[in-house]
DNA sequence: CTGAAAGCGCTTACAG
DNA sequence: CTGAAAGCGCTTACAG
């Protein structure tokens, strides 16, 4: 019986077929059940067939059809990560990039694939949701930091896991999720600011209907108190904002001495403005940052900053979504962050 | 006939069965062959059976079954979006996640799924290429700036389509790819440098094994000539190998008055040493990069840049890769390049 | 511990 | 234009 005897798989080189367990099966002289048990951790099977097998899925090099096995098991074995973001701008931010690669790497260990999708369009939703409905992963990481996003509402009522990144504002107890401390990194920061002699220190948050945006700003009162409202201003997360938000600042409080930005990204902008306005950083003013990304290395001066442990974060992600589709119950994971002290303050 | 009738299966919620081509062909009151037909294209069914299957599907909420059909159709309707970088430097470069986020877009718009793998370290390399070899992919978009990447070597080997981003160096004949048109954007960046009055251009490249790496540098030189070996310094697309490029360049030619860099990320931190050196941009040193990534716009002073079409490239990778899938010839395609006119030259 | 057999949800010649 | 039927490559009770 040659590999001639069958059809070529259209797409497929004739002559290459693809072993199957059938084939495992016949040269390792047992049934395609017995194949089948050892693929599947090998409970049940004699040392010798167990043996046997292997031998047989060495020789043949034989590869699992995942196709077939969702079939029956009705599990994909795979899952999305999805970006619900309606700008395009998560694209820009680092703590992005640095998410999807530590997904990306985790889930690798467990040898399932990572679906990207993005659901920044309406129309991108539609299709998103679609896809997601129909069976083809068994859970989803979701990362979108704005409340009320319809996303976040559409899956937590459907069955498919969920675990999403950041504090699903709204939805604390439905789906489970995993964030930095963003209040007490916040507090940290700010505490240090007034330590190292700041009396007048200002903040620049990002939107408020983020949970970074809220629990940042949260953190900076609980140290600062709620006094001088002069002293707050609103970003949007880019670069750019944060450099306006800095030039009403000065306009409202020039006697301030230093600014705690709630992104890295934002205290680049922040940076650019208060060079702009003849401010040596730190000697006049000190600058903090959030989220110790790479660019932070880069800044001039190079910024202080609060870290985010991106790498735990993404780690814990992927235990969660796992542990959810076992059935386990949502849970949260709130990580500690750390305080990362450079020039910029 | 209740849904109940059938065990619910694993995961999903009892009596939540979702329906199969079996219940939409009974609700339509024809055989399951025709409804696959009318999923398929429509081909050979009559309009009124046409109608009734889509009316049906509407009622039932019928989904079809991915994992069912691949398995007889042998196609996997998904590729991979695969990132062969030996370092983590990639998820810096700002122009990964616009390929990424074009990609995905792209192929969503086909209904195509992407499954992001990453293939940094030798472990997820072979995981990469088992992965790939085991039919989950229809096709591979690489992304693999280096030249001798092992993995382009294994893949351009197999029978899987493979389209690479950028010129994938030693194997332009066997894998099709698209790439910006690096030498004549660089060749138009230092003409436009020249014009403007700077006689002593420098030029930071990218590593020599890269295309961005060796292309630009020839367009410099294409306009330059290679004389002054003392102006071309080289950088490994980090911001802080630009800045030492920079701070080599001014030693060696402190009477330059130019420099084009071969990427945004680098240019950046040749404004760094610029600055700490004391020089003026563009006033003493005229600065340009390449890319137009986002930081451009953000750096002080703004970069005048060389645009990659991000989004056309994108696009193309994905045409072709579609091309290659349904069993067209290995091919290229070159992009044009433009030259954006910013503060700091 | 093992094999024979049913079945997962589709597609696709084949006959009509 | 349509239906009956085989088959894609697996897993999993069920009997032994």
């Amino acid at each position: 019986m040659t590999a001639q005897q069958f059809g070529a798989p259209a797409g497929t080189r004739p002559g290459r077929r693809r072993p199957t367990i059938k084939d495992v099966a016949a040269v390792a002289g047992v049934s395609r059940g017995t194949v089948s048990r050892v693929l599947n951790g090998g409970t049940n099977v004699s040392p010798s067939a167990m043996d046997a097998v292997n031998r047989a899925i060495e020789r043949t090099g034989y590869v699992l059809n995942r196709n077939a096995r969702s079939l029956v098991t009705q599990r994909a074995w795979s899952v999305a990560f999805v970006l619900a973001e309606p700008q395009e701008r998560f694209f820009e931010d680092p703590n992005f990039s640095t998410l999807l690669r530590g997904c990306t790497a985790e889930l690798g260990k467990h040898d399932i694939p990572l679906l990207l999708a993005t659901a920044g369009t309406q129309e991108e939703r539609g299709r998103v949701v679609r896809f997601l409905g129909s069976g083809h992963v068994d859970g989803v990481l979701l990362v979108s930091t704005h409340a009320g996003n319809p996303l976040l509402e559409e899956l937590s009522r459907g069955d498919l896991p969920v675990v999403a990144c950041g504090r699903p504002m709204g939805h604390e107890r439905r789906v489970a999720y995993v964030a930095a401390d963003d209040r007490e990194g916040a507090r940290d920061v700010v505490r240090y600011l007034r330590e190292r002699g700041r009396r007048r220190v200002a903040t620049i948050t990002g939107p408020l209907d983020t949970p970074g945006g809220v629990q940042r700003l949260e953190g900076y009162r609980d140290v600062v108190g709620s006094d001088g409202p002069d002293l707050v201003a609103h970003g949007d997360y880019t670069q750019r904002s944060g450099e306006e938000a800095m030039r009403q600042l000065l306009e409202r409080a020039p006697d301030l001495d230093a600014v705690f930005v709630a992104s890295d990204l934002m205290a680049l902008g922040a940076l650019t403005a208060l060079r702009r306005a003849g401010r040596r950083v730190p000697e006049d003013v000190a600058v903090a940052g959030f989220d110790d990304a790479p660019i932070a290395v880069g800044a001039e001066p190079p910024l202080t900053t609060v870290r985010q442990p991106m790498e735990r974060i993404s780690a814990e992600l992927v235990r969660l979504l796992m542990a959810r589709i076992a059935g386990e119950e949502p849970s949260a994971v709130i990580l500690p962050t750390e305080l990362v002290v450079r020039r910029s303050a």
